[in-house]
DNA sequence: TTCTATAGAGACCATATGGTCCACTTGAGG
DNA sequence: CCTCAAGTGGACCATATGGTCTCTATAGAA
């Protein structure tokens, strides 16, 4: 051993448009599925069923349900990203913060609470279950926060935040609170209690504002 | 029909005590069991082996598995409701939320932020799946909520709080800020995210405070 | 058009898991 | 001591579920 590496070209298997857009109606499938139902609660079959292709697909996919399940993360943690990137990345003042925090209550309110968070539901489910999956879910909790905490430093350095406000330690604040809002939304079937997180958080971050606004929380 | 409620006495079974320890243990090994691993990962063999006893033993004591998992809420619902009135019924100042914080934390610390809540990793698990262990999950968190807002109307009324704070509120705040930490605390393998929201739910609180304290927060 | 590798359908398999049943044991009341 | 219901052990069953395999269809390169 030791040259079959240089020699053989790895085997690439070549992948067609619509061998990717099986790929991606499975992954689609199993995000609706597993948002709803859970991970453990969702069986292949289901997703199968709702991505309309056969078992040779799932498996010609994914070498397992556990690969599945982690090709999720990543395709969640991306879906999220990107959604939050849209809302945060031009994060300059505390009004935009409120409007942050309006999309996600309107959003989650449709639901009437229910669901949760994809990315907090999964890190319930699989943190004690799956080592790998719940490292990408740390990360992309990580980023996540950077996000946030990005916008809270831009703020800070345009002085509309208070020099001694700690940006990371803020994000975190507001992302716990965000998800434990998720968490009793989700069991009250009710936004309420993710409000009224939300507003505790973004009430703590205004006590760091220069100059306190009169902006209403909502 | 109409009348057999009267006259049968119900096939009042007669329980023993043996039998209601071996219920007892059951339900101990399962709130062991599904803590880990959640509820949908946890079978009833691996409860049995635990339990030391057998499948005629589960099946006396609970109809099915659904049941065994409703008695489980119960079960850790009473649990965390005990340990929570130790530590908040006799709040009446800050320092005593700063030390039932450090209780939770301290707590929580010793697994390095693994498992969560209890309460919210079953909630987050079941709210989509049993309508009934949702509903009383729900109402758990109510009363426990309403051990914090309890105390919070102490500190109002000895004049320790403001007349504006909203104990509701603060509690619902403050419950969230628990869950949403511990959830990030356990996608983390790191008690730190859990500290950070508690600690911020603190501080919004302390802003309420009438004369604010030097107290340290931890 | 022909050839070949990928895409796809779905029968089939092994096992895990929830759930049933029956025979045996135990213990408290008569 | 006898009796009988509660308690217990564990074999057994049906099915769900993850996973494999084989045969066919399709499409792009030559």
């Amino acid at each position: 051993m030791g040259d079959e590496q240089v020699v053989a070209p790895a085997k690439q298997r070549r992948i067609s448009q619509r061998g990717l857009a099986t790929r991606e109606r499975i992954l689609e499938a199993a995000n609706r599925l597993m948002l709803v139902r859970g991970v453990n609660a969702t069986t292949l079959d289901d997703v199968r069923e709702a991505s309309q292709t056969s078992k040779s697909q799932l498996y010609q996919h994914f070498a397992d349900k556990q690969e599945l399940v982690r090709a999720l993360v990543k395709y969640r943690g991306a879906l999220v990203l990107a959604r939050e990137r849209g809302g945060l990345e031009r994060l300059r003042s505390f009004s935009g913060l409120v409007r942050w925090r309006n999309a996600l209550v309107q959003a989650n309110s449709l639901n009437n609470g229910r669901y949760g968070c994809g990315l907090g539901s999964m890190a319930n489910e699989l943190s004690d279950q799956d080592e790998q999956a719940r490292s990408m879910l740390s990360e992309t909790f990580a980023t996540w926060e950077k996000l946030i905490s990005d916008g809270l430093h831009r703020m800070r350095d345009s002085g509309a935040l208070r020099q001694d406000a700690d940006p990371e330690k803020l994000a975190t604040g507001l992302m716990a609170a965000l998800q434990g809002g998720y968490l009793l939304a989700n069991a009250a079937h009710d936004v309420a209690p993710m409000e009224v997180a939300l507003d505790m958080a973004l009430e703590h971050i205004k006590s760091f504002l220069v100059e306190p606004s009169n902006e209403p929380t909502r």
